[in-house]
RNA sequence: GGAGGAGUUCCCGAGUGGCCAAAGGGGGCAGACUGUAAAUCUGUUGUCACAGACUUCGGUGGUUCAAAUCCACCCUCCUCCA
């Protein structure tokens, strides 16, 4: 159940109810694709950094441990001691990131396995199974993830496919959902590459299946930025008001603010914890690399005003020390504060939403929270 | 005291007459990363007046058109024998 609280121009402040919890949007969901954020945080610490939603992978799970593992252990919330909502994306964009090892057909995709080769074939219908038996607050349509720029034509066949996926990926859960008497969401995926008039096509015909929300899917894997927002404009209009929208693997924090400006309540993206597991963390100023020999001796915390749980108590010269040392605890202090930093970002844009600030706290963050420093 | 072996650029370590400023690691410095094949990947790492020149392979001297590489002596370290 999505409702909407309060709007601000196209940006929008909303609260979904689901079964496992309540999500207030715009949100960023924080991304444990084997069900652990990598950079050991651990669930609990989920809780204490405002993490509302954890996104988990179908493919990867269903390589290891297996659903069916993860199925018996209790569901996807048991298993990882998370007690919060859950995302699994599907699949689809494993079909862009393995581009390597797989093939692509009209029932579905198969894969040689990135741990041990051997053949796994997913389709709509594989998917759903998994992500049934991973009992996910919330499902995505398999899809396919095409890179940018890819030739019009092969896109228009793509997201025709995608399209036929899409069907058959609601027909299945319905059946699952039916099976296990679960009422598991199921968000449809637009694509469309950066071709507007296809965007829009695609999403009408989506728009015309009953999806619990709807997802922007294949956009940051390649085209400008600039683009991107121009995708989301020309799509934003033909996605249904009244269910949540989610923009799949964005972004920095200018994309997050550019995107809510559209019209975006969900996104994930793994650049908060994969880049703060390389020494890049967020600032109020900019990126820091702590890497950088300028930080060896600097007795700052990472952000000065970051109520964190690294900021409270480390320095800057301390985690520099840790990463050089290869200690883990360098990551796990730095991926819990960045994705703090983004979980508050998104806690300060409701607000601000809400106030009917959005427009000014957009115009103060804006190409000042993603530029290195 | 005797017999072997070894000393290479920040470290480890290849190289045994010219294609060697010297492989490969590590470390250092910097960069990348957008629904995670990522604790990963890339660049760079003697000096300078930098498409070239200069200095460098324990030290000194020599052989040679040419030496990190060959010869002599010296220094240091390791192993074994006394």
């Amino acid at each position: 159940m999505f409702t909407l609280q309060s709007r601000q121009g196209t940006a929008r402040r909303g609260r979904l109810e689901t079964v496992h919890g309540r999500v207030e949007t715009p949100a960023f969901m924080n991304v444990a694709t084997a069900a652990a954020i990598k950079g050991a945080v651990s669930a609990d610490d989920l809780t204490h950094i405002g993490c509302q939603v954890a996104l988990c992978n179908t493919y990867h799970l269903h390589l290891r441990p297996g659903e069916q593992v993860v199925e018996a252990m209790g569901g996807l919330r048991t298993f990882m001691g998370w007690p919060g909502p859950t995302l699994t994306d599907s699949g689809g964009f494993q079909v862009f990131s393995l581009a390597k090892l797989r093939r692509i057909e009209e029932q579905g995709v198969t894969f040689a396995s990135h741990i041990d080769g051997r053949r796994i074939f997913m389709g709509p219908e594989q998917s759903m199974q998994i992500q049934a038996a991973l009992g996910s607050t919330i499902a995505m349509a398999f899809d396919e993830c095409v890179e940018n720029p890819s030739p019009r034509d092969y896109v228009l066949a793509s997201c025709a496919r995608t399209t036929r996926w899409a069907e058959r990926s609601r027909a299945e859960l319905d059946r699952q959902n039916a099976q296990r008497g679960a009422g598991q969401l199921l968000f449809g995926i637009n694509q469309g590459g950066t071709y507007a008039d296809i965007r829009v096509d695609h999403m009408r015909r989506l728009a015309e299946l009953p999806f619990d929300g709807y997802a922007i899917g294949g956009l940051a894997v390649g085209e400008p930025a600039e683009v991107m927002y121009e995708i989301i404009e020309a799509v934003e209009p033909h996605m249904p008001q009244a269910l949540p929208r989610y923009l799949m693997g964005v972004g920095t924090p200018d994309n997050l603010l550019e995107a809510v400006r559209r019209g975006v309540d969900l996104f994930d993206c793994v650049m908060p914890s994969r880049n703060a597991r390389h020494g890049h963390l967020h600032t109020r100023a900019g990126v820091i690399n702590l890497n950088n020999e300028k930080y060896a001796t600097d007795r700052d915390p990472i952000e000065p005003t970051c109520a964190c749980p690294t900021c409270r108590r480390y320095s800057r010269g301390y985690l520099r020390h840790l990463f050089k040392a290869g200690e883990l605890l360098a990551m796990r202090l730095s991926v819990l504060h960045n994705l703090w930093f983004y979980n508050q970002l998104m806690a300060e844009i409701r607000q601000a939403i809400e106030q009917g600030d959005f427009e000014d706290y957009y115009r103060r963050h804006v190409q000042v929270l993603s530029r290195r420093i």
